[in-house]
DNA sequence: GATTCAAATGTAAGCGCTTACACTGAGGTC
DNA sequence: GACCTCAGTGTAAGCGCTTACATTTGAATC
């Protein structure tokens, strides 16, 4: 028997119940393959020695991790937590375990990450939006990893896609805000430079005033990243400008409480003098005062159908393709309609 | 050369380089035992056949794998973002990868996730919290994985801590609370059981009851886990009851806005007809109407000094040994005097 | 030019596991 | 009783990498 000190391996659990490496291997991967007694008696020197199997010889030799990673843009709010807590959940049920690593929104450390988790053994990844370098793609390919892009629905792009049309939904969100009388519009987008949600939300908003027959022209937009204070600076920025909107349609709901936040420091009211809409209706939609209207996203339902691709994927039953999911309105007191 | 379909190894590599593997090894992890135009000629090649190495070979070879992992009760809420993003982010800059899974705070996965992440090679582990089954760290001890526990300062612990006094915090603000002249407090607490922190937070009200000589008999208490909802329940109740009280002291942030919202929404006011209390000092806090009382927790700070703590410790240049981080009281408009 | 020695590189032994293949022997068949 | 099956188990060959040790190389010294 080897030195207790040290970690036990298969070797000494194979020598402890007096049988060969093989067959605690199979005890532990394949049970049924072994005779009662064996197993008994294998589990036991298992249990005694305090055995655990080290993982990096296993990948090497199986080739399988039953591992599954996420690189989200952020863990800083909660914009991405409810879907991956369902997408965690339904791994885990399927016998997966998930491993979330955060980009801060920067494509170099979404690399790194993407790198570091394919050399850890993932068996498949989850990425947030597709718009990254083909480089990466062909990456993944190369070392055959599927990979999903989440909170996207795409049916024309080669990589699989489970998510929502952006555009579409921000385009029947601007058209009820013109549907009010809003004519004066702002928009407090998150940066569109590598995001292609954010693109396409504010394409959407574009789109809804064209059909309003609002001149784009009228537009004011300010880029700034997805944080609660940003919101706040833009929207100051917005209220003490020489044209004052009377709606500011934020580029999510983090946007929309910094915003919400500063008429109220600025001694005004939401909405009786600026409407303000988000977008994702995360829970602090429903906790500000007066409540957010916004763009319901079915995070749980995205997260959940996203493992179950991704696994599909992994297991060669599919080979991805687009999933679609339906986004709807939420509208709160956080925007009324112009008084005539 | 081998076949250009899978994925390429140090083989491929060191074949197409002409050189042996040990130097392709050595250019990539000591590049300066190599002479300049050997290595150049492997990088080229490495380049060229887009090589990554395998990290399953890697970590068994070297035993090293620059990875830290951590565990938390959860990623629905904002409680623990923004300490991960300071540890990751010193992590970064250190040169490790942090990778993180969520418990939801149930024991039981928590340890499938521990050994998961053990199992997977991490040099370290940060770890929220230190109540858990002893055999848990005996466990780590065995593997040789060094932990830390965040969230919580203790000295006498064998298990190495960096946090704040729970307890004294909460007692500090019950004091507060007392000093305006409140006498009938309720609690909406965590779930203790199993949960330090929520525990020594709950004995932190009932010393400063004590300090104001308030029986304690006169204290409601409600446990229920950490969501915005359950805040909004358990308020309901307390303020459906026979003895309304004046002042609502919650065990974090997220029960206590969930409380705000309801008794904005049974069309009181906060506050006017109660005031409500948190913990933590997450972006909420401020969002709320009117901002929340609650204790401000130096997370990016604790995040930071975790990681050099944690990496201290995998280097062996440490042992551990407990941190205290000050935490300090945020006096907002949610907590009001009581009218004489 | 012979000798010395450090720097550069190569050789090969594992790291701990899975699994193809080989072996063994008990039960069934004729 | 000879023969076949096949379930249960063992043997041993890798998986892709690092690194101790061995070897080669070439500049410096005499």
């Amino acid at each position: 028997m080897s030195d207790m000190r040290s970690v036990p391996t298969l070797d000494d659990v194979a020598r402890t119940a007096g049988v060969s490496t093989a067959t605690v291997s199979r005890c532990l991967n394949s049970p049924d393959r072994v005779v009662e007694g064996t197993r008994i008696r294998v589990m036991n020197a298992v249990e005694q020695l305090g055995y655990t199997p080290n993982f990096g010889a296993r990948v090497m030799a199986a080739k399988r991790t039953f591992t599954i990673g996420a690189i989200i843009p952020t863990m800083e709010n909660a914009i991405f937590a409810r879907g991956l807590q369902a997408f965690q959940e339904e791994l885990h049920t399927r016998g997966y375990t998930l491993l979330v690593s955060s980009s801060a929104y920067q494509p170099k450390i979404e690399e790194e990450q993407i790198r570091a988790l394919v050399a850890r053994g993932a068996d498949g990844l989850l990425l947030i939006g597709h718009d990254r370098d083909p480089a990466l793609y062909r990456y993944l390919q190369r070392q055959g990893v599927p990979s999903l892009s989440a909170w996207v629905y795409d049916p024309d792009s080669d990589q699989p896609t489970v998510g929502f049309d952006n555009r579409a939904s921000m385009c029947a969100l601007t058209e009820t805000v013109t549907s009010l009388g809003h004519r004066k519009i702002a928009v407090i987008s998150g940066i569109t430079e590598g995001n292609d949600r954010a693109r396409a939300r504010l394409e959407g908003i574009r789109d809804g005033l064209r059909k309003a027959a609002i001149p784009l022209e009228t537009l004011t937009v300010i880029e700034t990243p997805y944080e609660i204070e940003n919101g706040a600076v833009a929207c100051e920025t917005l209220m003490k400008g020489a044209d004052r909107p009377t709606a500011i349609m934020c580029g999510n709901d983090v946007l929309a409480v910094g915003a919400m936040r500063k008429v109220r420091e600025l001694g005004l009211s939401v909405p009786d003098d600026v409407s303000i809409t988000g977008f994702d209706d995360i829970e602090l939609a429903r906790i500000v005062n007066p409540p957010l209207t916004t763009v319901h996203v079915p995070h749980r339902d995205m997260g959940k159908r996203a493992a179950a691709a991704l696994i599909d994927m992994v297991e060669k039953r599919s080979s991805g393709g687009a999933i679609e999911l339906q986004s709807s309105l939420r509208l709160r007191e956080s925007l009324k309609a112009i008084p005539r």
